[in-house]
DNA sequence: AACACTAAAGTGCATATGCACCTATTAGCG
DNA sequence: CGCTAATAGGTGCATATGCACTTTAGTGTT
């Protein structure tokens, strides 16, 4: 075997590479249509999932949101700022739990049909198939690495 | 159809988190490996996919590597400090064109065999069935979106 | 040549990401 | 009770991301 090139197309190749451009496309998609409501997705993730829940301290929301626990503390200022949702004191007095606000609530059921338009391109763009297809195998992927 | 709870599991059922949630997962893993050399993913793939162009321009490299320019303008900075690339003028006096240093080529043979490692926790973690489903799906809805 | 238009790149601002490290508080154990 | 472990959370630093805007340089038209 010639071993001149070794260094082979990490671009096309490369899992993380292929999973990080896809997820800057797709951001890009859904924050364009969410800016209609001062959103980004993170922050709509942010509030939409916590809409229902009881106050829930950061470190329990990181692991939900499968997101680390001090970016969940930086990504949360910008919401505290607007008032969308606020941090309570927990039982402990180490434990905040964070909790949306009225305006919060307010502003999930605004931005429903946002969010919805932009999966919808995703989703026509993509069209049924690939969209399933999509969904499942990244479903699956990170149920197999999870494990590990 | 009742519609009480309109603002149905966002994160479950929303493509772009499921993608960025994947994204930095994968992350993780090949950061956790490209730490040894001192490199991140981001900044090994700049290196491995300039390695073998010609001095290319920071939009025309931005392009190819699907990435924003003045993400990429950003993103060069540690490798430019750190010499293992350069900015060369190129034939116009508005552009400069990127190129590796002796010192850049070393590091991509020297990293090279850590960023097949991390590709391979992947793989293993994954399956062959799950690995080629993820390339695939990807590849597929990357080409799928761009083409809108 | 003068002026408008386009192209290449950088900056300001704001957010997103996560590791290493720090602080405060509580739980547990002798 | 007092010392130690573990737990919850925040900060410093560095990178990653991209939109709006600016700067500089080439292009083209009259």
């Amino acid at each position: 075997m010639r071993n001149d090139k070794p260094l082979s197309m990490p671009e096309g190749g490369c899992t993380c590479f292929q999973i990080r451009r896809a997820a800057r496309k797709v951001t890009a998609i859904y924050d364009r249509h969410l800016a209609d409501v001062g959103l980004t997705v993170t922050q709509w993730g942010l509030l939409a999932n916590l809409a229902g829940k009881p106050p829930t301290p950061i470190g329990a929301y990181a692991e939900v949101m499968a997101m680390d626990r001090t970016t969940l503390t930086r990504n949360i200022k910008p919401l505290l700022a607007t008032g969308l949702m606020t941090l309570s004191p927990g039982p402990d007095r180490r434990t905040r739990a964070l909790t949306l606000t009225a305006e919060g609530k307010a502003m999930v059921r605004r931005a429903y049909p946002t969010w919805r338009a932009a999966e919808m391109e995703v989703r026509e763009a993509l069209g049924t198939k690939a969209t399933t297809a999509l969904h499942d195998t990244l479903r699956t992927s990170m149920a197999l690495l999870d494990a590990v």
